[in-house]
RNA sequence: GGGGCGUUAGCUCAGUGGUAGAGCAUUCGGCUUUUAACCGACUGGUCGAAGGUUCAAGUCCUUCACGCCCCA
């Protein structure tokens, strides 16, 4: 297969790339082609910031030298556009004004070249910034062309699969990524703050734990042992705790074997943390409070857009159980109905859900809610109150123990957080990984297994403590307005590509 | 897994069963303080793949591949 991508990537090359490579050889045969000692002393933001304001009789009296380099992303007559890191800056290259030598290298020059150029910083009749280049340097010769320069690159596939022509021409998609940093930042600069520790576990694991979803699988030769890539990082973070490491964050990968959609990827970097003597409703307050300030730190304000519709960060969350949420959606008169089996069914008959009867009630009452009621939550929604079937690792809630203190956080219809007071009860636990190990063997590949170094870690003693998962790639998502996964992961997973021949 | 939409020049896209098109990019020339620079000339095609219907298929039919969206 390999050989196959190798003889196409050579077949592919077209009358573009061939001629652009034939610069290339020239420039081969009379200097080196790719130097590497260009000492650039200025970038196009700080020329902006330094002198954007300055006018032209101003401009000419300071006589300011700049030395610049970057990639050529317009070609306009005399003006070349380059862009680096910090953003465009304008160049004038008159091909009169210089010796033949350049003259032959400014005509050669294609757009994508990044090249290196100094000169007088000036403004053009039009007011631009510009530097009037008296000698610049090819210093890296670009063999493919550059998609559309006005509509950039569109094809999403080949966004995602070239990323980095994606963020050479569409701003929108560095904008994207910028954002993420600066969250990905924020959220971890807020959890420091509130004397949360980071700290790293292992992402290969002998037994996968932590949720109900279906493990990838390897294989460590020199052990010969299956490893499984972590499905979440849980049960290693409240062993932390159980250690003394009373508050903990982790903010990092995870991996599950799932398909892929506008909102799944394999690999999908979580968040989760863990507060000792803290309760569920002390993670739903301190949840709020983290949406609240991602929006002002990062949008600039309360209040953002997604897909059309509009959150308001400032108002509290609605709060609801999940029986509450079924009742209001699904016209239930009487929660009694949950009581029973028998009703439940009836119930998800009548609502026409897919679901098998022989599964336990809070499964089907969990099928209700995520194929009738949980796409209607658009404004943030906290539901809480899991059944206890679903709901493996959560403290069972005093009143009804048939529930769990469990809470997950909706907007727009799509579950952003998890979170719930842990169970730290050894010997419910141990029964707990027992029944989930009867429904793995009843055929549910994604069934946790039996952990008895968790139950052990838990007979030691781990303090009443509430944990949460965030999914940030969903939550970038949902900052930046991105209608994609795709579209927030740098190189999100694709298919291998074959071309047909 | 089911349904819908798509695949035509390097890029973005038109294309009504009857000669394969445009803009940008490329190439050549002009212009040289422009703003998607402009002006002139040229070049560029396995129409996703295979099969079928037809005098004739980019266009109609079938299958397949890939992508996107919706549903499960």
């Amino acid at each position: 297969m390999s050989e196959e991508h190798n003889s196409n990537s050579e077949h592919d090359e077209n009358k573009l790339i061939v001629l652009r490579r034939d610069k290339l050889t020239e420039i081969r045969s009379r200097r080196q082609a790719f130097p590497n000692g260009f000492e650039r002393q200025d970038t196009a933001a700080a020329l902006q910031d330094a002198y954007g304001d300055k006018d032209k009789s101003q401009l000419r009296g300071l006589a300011r030298q700049a030395t610049v380099a970057g990639r050529i992303v317009r070609m306009r007559g005399p003006f070349l556009v380059i862009q680096d890191g910090s953003g465009h800056q304008q160049l004038y290259m008159n091909n009169k004004s210089f010796g033949d030598d350049l003259a032959a290298e400014l005509k050669s020059l294609d757009l994508g070249d990044i090249i290196g150029a100094e000169g007088e910083v000036f403004k053009t009749g039009k007011g631009e910034l510009t530097v009037r280049v008296s000698n610049f340097l090819l210093l890296t010769k670009s063999l493919r062309p550059l998609p559309d320069k006005f509509r950039g690159l569109t094809d999403t596939e080949m966004r995602y699969r070239q990323r980095y022509v994606d963020l050479i021409v569409n701003e929108d998609s560095r904008k994207i990524f910028k954002m993420r940093s600066r969250i990905l930042r924020f959220i971890r600069d807020y959890f420091e703050g509130l004397g949360f520790m980071e700290v790293e576990t292992p992402m290969m694991q002998i037994i996968p734990g932590g949720a109900t979803a279906r493990p990838f699988i390897t294989h460590h030769n020199a052990l010969d042992q299956d490893m499984y890539l972590r499905v979440a990082p849980e049960l290693f973070l409240k062993r932390l705790v159980v250690g003394g490491f009373e508050k903990v964050f982790e903010l990092n990968r995870s991996f599950r074997n799932e398909g892929l959609s506008t909102r799944h990827n394999p690999e999908f970097t979580m968040l989760e943390f863990y507060q000792a003597y803290a309760r569920y409703q002390d993670l739903m307050d301190l949840t709020e409070d983290l949406f609240r300030k991602i929006a002002q730190n990062v949008v600039g304000g309360s209040s953002i857009t997604y897909q059309g519709s509009s959150y308001d960060f400032a108002r509290p969350f609605d709060r609801l159980t999940v029986l509450q949420a079924i009742s209001r959606h699904c016209a239930v008169s009487d929660e009694q109905v949950f009581a029973a089996a028998d009703s439940v069914i009836e119930l998800a008959n009548q609502l026409e859900v897919n679901f098998d009867e022989a599964w336990p009630k809070g499964k089907i009452i969990m099928e209700i809610f995520e194929q009738k009621v949980e796409h209607l939550l658009d404004q943030p929604t906290f539901i809480t109150q899991y059944p206890i079937e679903v709901s493996p690792l959560a403290r069972r809630n005093e009143e009804n123990p048939e529930f769990t203190d469990r809470f997950e956080l909706i907007i727009g219809g799509r579950e952003l957080a998890n979170g719930f007071s842990e169970l730290n009860d050894p010997e419910d636990q141990a029964e707990r990984f027992h029944a989930q190990v009867a429904q793995k063997e009843s055929g549910d590949i994604e069934a946790m297994h039996y952990d008895d170094d968790y139950v052990t870690a838990l007979e030691y003693g781990l303090p009443p403590t509430a944990g949460e998962g965030i999914g940030i790639d969903r939550l970038v998502m949902l900052f930046t307005d991105a209608p994609s996964i795709k579209d927030v992961l740098l190189f999100p997973h694709m298919r291998p590509h074959h071309d047909n021949d």
